[in-house]
DNA sequence: CGATAACTTGATGTGACTCAACTTAAGTGG
DNA sequence: CCACTTAAGTTGAGTCACATCAAGTTATCG
């Protein structure tokens, strides 16, 4: 799991030099000429809400950075019923490298505005590159920790554990997703995603996901003011709800940073 | 998840040129000079079922390839129950590289031989080698897509399924393991860790995991031969009570390979 | 050969999924 | 801009898979 960035400033994105990410995607590693060179292969487009960005099993063509809105990566059973097994936040990387095929698809859960490059371009600058491809391995080693202690989350603790987690995380994030130290930290939180989305990547039902966010609710743990926007009231309950040691909630919230 | 590879060869693994992984770990990139230098980095070391190669939460020191037997990748909650979140077989890299502590603990499943190094020893070594380093990134985006797959598989799928893929996935490996392709396909697997450790790693409990196989026995799926040995019987079976596409197992068999 | 751990089997309670109805929000076109 | 449509979210009742507790059986090891 991934990172939230100021999302306001998307627009300015036109050029590396000013773009929000530089420092945080895995840009961060390129020398002044690299630089230079993902500015020519990469460029901006906006996806809406529901646009496959990259279909499961299609060819990997597209890979890049996410610079404002949320996607998520899911696989389809047989059945139809899709999982989702991540979720991208702007500064994020998306896309698979080094392989012909994706395994999983990246579709827009929210709208989005994405700095995409061509999949090949991009593997010959990393090759021309080792040190962007060491920054590039160092965040998916990480990632790779994110999905191993995510995984034992889900699979270790029940839904309202899951639900607590996720919603702890959320706030969090928020909290610190702000740059203004002076900002007033008002504990009022965004879900980018819908309850569906949501109940797919805990790994439950919309219904089951809606009982446990009502009961939050009704202990006065979170307030509901719509759907997708909530307020944090009594974190020292939410962490107990979580069922998890403080640290570990950290560290969640660290690897989603 | 990992790799399988002739283990009746470890012994022969004192040198890196006639090593059963040489072909097979990510020293696969490596150059002559390279593997002159790995060579002498690394030194076989044997830890006995139980041990601890890694600990969590403390300093990264070891990383290296296992020669035989199975490593498990776990994370102690804060209650104590630690949860499975991969199992490592011969050929696969364990350790984590470019990070000052481990977030998992590496144990010894079975009694394992392998080939250490000392973690910054062979960061300093991957600076030298980005070809090494390269196919270090190929194998972690790998084992990030299969770990992103086994968790889908374990979050959407009801305990028996988790079991039936589990044994598929053994027995299917097995079979490809032996390089002999005159050897007699005897459909004779083994089970390589403990009923507890394996109910760690599906999610569920030993006696949820003890019922599930008995099942599978009493409807003559699989023939108990002891606890660690079992038989295929019915291959068309076992793949329909793990209720998913064939395709979708293999691919996780594959993942193993 | 006794002790301890690993595994199996049984009985019971419950968390969460399913099916179904209802409410609210979000689009869409006249 | 408001009726209409469709999707998204909530709430309820019933059922079942699985965890838990408990006791028995079979391995493993000193």
């Amino acid at each position: 799991m991934p990172v939230i960035t100021a999302q306001s400033t998307a627009a300015r994105c036109s050029k590396c030099d000013s773009c929000v990410l530089n420092h945080r995607a895995i840009c961060r590693g390129a020398s002044p000429e690299a630089v230079i060179e993902l500015n020519r292969i990469g460029h901006i487009r906006s996806f809406t809400r529901g646009q496959i960005v990259q279909g499961q099993g299609e060819k990997s063509v597209i890979v890049g950075n996410i610079i404002d809105g949320v996607i998520k990566l899911s696989t389809a059973n047989v059945e139809g019923d899709h999982h989702i097994v991540g979720l991208l936040f702007p500064s994020d990387f998306f896309g698979r490298v080094y392989a012909e095929e994706s395994k999983f698809s990246y579709e827009a859960a929210t709208d989005v505005t994405l700095c995409c490059m061509d999949r090949q371009a991009f593997e010959r600058f990393l090759g021309k590159h080792p040190e962007v491809e060491h920054e590039l391995l160092i965040s998916k080693l990480d990632e790779l920790d994110a999905m191993r202690e995510w995984s034992s989350m889900i699979t270790g603790h029940t839904t309202m554990q899951r639900v607590a987690t996720f919603l702890y995380v959320l706030a969090k994030r928020s909290e610190n997703a702000s740059c203004d130290v002076h900002a007033p930290k008002t504990k009022v939180f965004t879900i980018p995603i819908s309850r569906r989305d949501i109940a797919a990547y805990l790994g439950t039902t919309p219904e089951t996901l809606s009982r446990n966010v009502q009961a939050i609710s009704r202990r006065k743990i979170c307030r509901i003011i719509n759907a997708k926007t909530m307020e944090l009231l009594d974190e020292r309950a939410l962490v107990k709800l979580a069922g998890q040691a403080e640290e570990d909630l950290e560290q969640l919230v660290q690897s989603t940073n």
